[in-house]
RNA sequence: GUGGUCGUAGCUCAGUUGGUUAGAGCGCCAGGUUGUGGCCCUGGAGGUCGGGGGUUCAAGACCCCUCGAUCACCCCA
């Protein structure tokens, strides 16, 4: 046993799949099974992928997500190299909207819409479902302040979860209001909560001071209580929110996705305006979040932009979406096969097994052979193992009459084959 | 960051109130089959009982610390 371990929130993906004593590490190839459908229904949303760095500078993620956020305020890795400072990327829109700004997207005229897929750092204490390496996918549009975008944004990650075979989900949605009426729904809600204050937790109390809107997102059922007579926001939000806000649900509606209005809904992220919604998983538990987004107007503001660049998006989390499918039992894709399995008997055979494994791979033909000198037993065993469409034989009376003895292991069939045929038998 | 639970072979786990050389199933390796996988039979390898310290004649079992996992809080994807 190695005295090495992964570090802690961190895992390994391996072929066959383990688990870290609890949580379930799905095989390899159900991430790239996941990962390719994802792919799939983002070019079907006419979207490109963008690979942005892991590290980025501190603060940009400090001005993007917001200096009190929780994610900044404790769960960044970050550290500090010469003069400059840097982060894990905890998440990848801030990034994505920098990416945008550097290199000009805007000036290529029309609308941009950029997928990713790839690993974020945050240090959370980890469980089930939440890793302090972790991995989320999702599209951001932006240049477009249609109500078509934010509606097309929640179809596409609709559409990931279906094109999985996932049903078992819950859209919540909201909107945020502008920026001007956020403030005074603010003030109100301060108002409302301020008598109460002794009441409250006091991770609550400290929201009304730094992020009093954050407080609707409390589990606390005596908080909940308290807020059931607050003041919603979609009384203060703007006419021109209002409007958009009803545009999309039509749009949503207009396909038959099916969603609930949550006023309470509010994201931990500040770059949000307009649309918020979240996809969470019926039957996950604790960390049931799929996925969550929404417009972010302003974010490029804050990044430094002279104007708006209006944008929409949203993240999603490949462990959860992997977990849930897990649990709905999708998550079972069969190991690939080899095409044929060689097994050689006697030093001439070993040497011989080589080049024709490889003139065989040139084909297009997945070949493997034991590379141990085992037994024929033994070398026949791996190849079930590695379940072999067929095993090729060969030993020193094969060598001699260059004709060599192949097994079909479905069929547990055997035919003489001289090696000059041996593609085209693979073909059969 | 806070609280609860757990930590024995590669995996899943058993291990009586502390008492000799720590077990099972699966997996792995070998043999039964002088050149044929899966099923069956037989045998074998593999464990500093997460790590460190303590109590005791004696600790896998008890105590403390630590690390890890896990569930919840919190957070969020």
């Amino acid at each position: 046993m190695s005295s090495f371990k992964s570090i802690s929130g961190t895992f390994d993906i391996l072929p066959e799949g383990h688990t870290t004593g609890g949580d379930s590490i799905a095989p390899s190839r159900v991430w790239q099974y996941v990962e390719a459908t994802i792919r799939k229904v983002m070019e079907a949303y006419g979207a490109e992928e963008i690979r942005t760095p892991i590290l980025e500078p501190t603060e940009l993620i400090a001005r993007g997500i917001g200096q009190l956020t929780d994610i900044v305020s404790k769960e960044m890795f970050a550290f500090e190299r010469g003069d400059t400072n840097y982060v894990l990327r905890p998440e990848v829109t801030a990034p994505v909207m920098r990416a945008y700004q550097q290199h000009h997207l805007d000036q290529k005229g029309g609308v941009q819409r950029l997928y990713y897929i790839g690993p974020c750092f945050r240090a959370e204490r980890p469980q089930k479902g939440r890793y302090r390496q972790f991995h989320q996918f999702g599209l951001e549009i932006i240049g477009a302040t249609d109500a078509r975008a934010d509606a097309d944004t929640i179809a596409c990650a609709v559409d990931v979860y279906r094109a999985l075979g996932l049903t078992d989900f819950t859209i919540r949605l909201n909107s945020l209001g502008d920026s001007e009426s956020r403030p005074r729904y603010k003030d109100a809600l301060i108002a409302y909560i301020t008598p109460f204050a002794d009441q409250l937790s006091e991770i609550s109390r400290n929201r009304l001071q730094t992020n009093p809107m954050r407080i609707l997102d409390t589990k606390i059922e005596k908080e909940r209580e308290l807020l059931k007579n607050a003041p919603l926001l979609s009384d203060f939000i703007d006419e021109e929110s209002r409007q958009h806000h009803e545009e999309v649900k039509g749009y949503l509606t207009s396909i038959g996705l099916k969603y609930v209005d949550d006023p309470f809904l509010v994201r931990g992220l500040d770059y949000y305006s307009r649309t918020a919604f979240e996809i969470e998983s019926d039957s996950l538990g604790a960390q049931g979040s799929l996925a969550g987004g929404g417009r972010y107007d302003l974010l490029s503001l804050e990044l430094g932009a002279k104007q708006v660049i209006p944008a929409v998006g949203f993240a999603a989390g490949m462990e959860r979406l992997i977990m849930a499918l897990d649990a709905a039992n999708l998550a079972d894709i069969p190991a690939p096969r080899l095409d044929a399995f060689i097994v050689a008997l006697g030093d001439a055979a070993l040497t011989w097994t080589f080049p024709v494994a490889q003139s065989l791979r040139a084909k297009g033909f997945k070949v493997g052979y034991d590379l141990k000198g085992r037994s024929l037993k033994a070398q026949m065993r791996e190849a079930s193992r590695q379940n072999s469409r067929y095993v090729i034989i060969v030993g020193d009376d094969e060598l001699a009459s260059g004709v060599a003895e192949v097994k079909d292991m479905d069929q547990s069939s055997q035919t003489s084959v001289p090696f000059a045929q041996l593609a085209s038998h693979l073909t059969k």
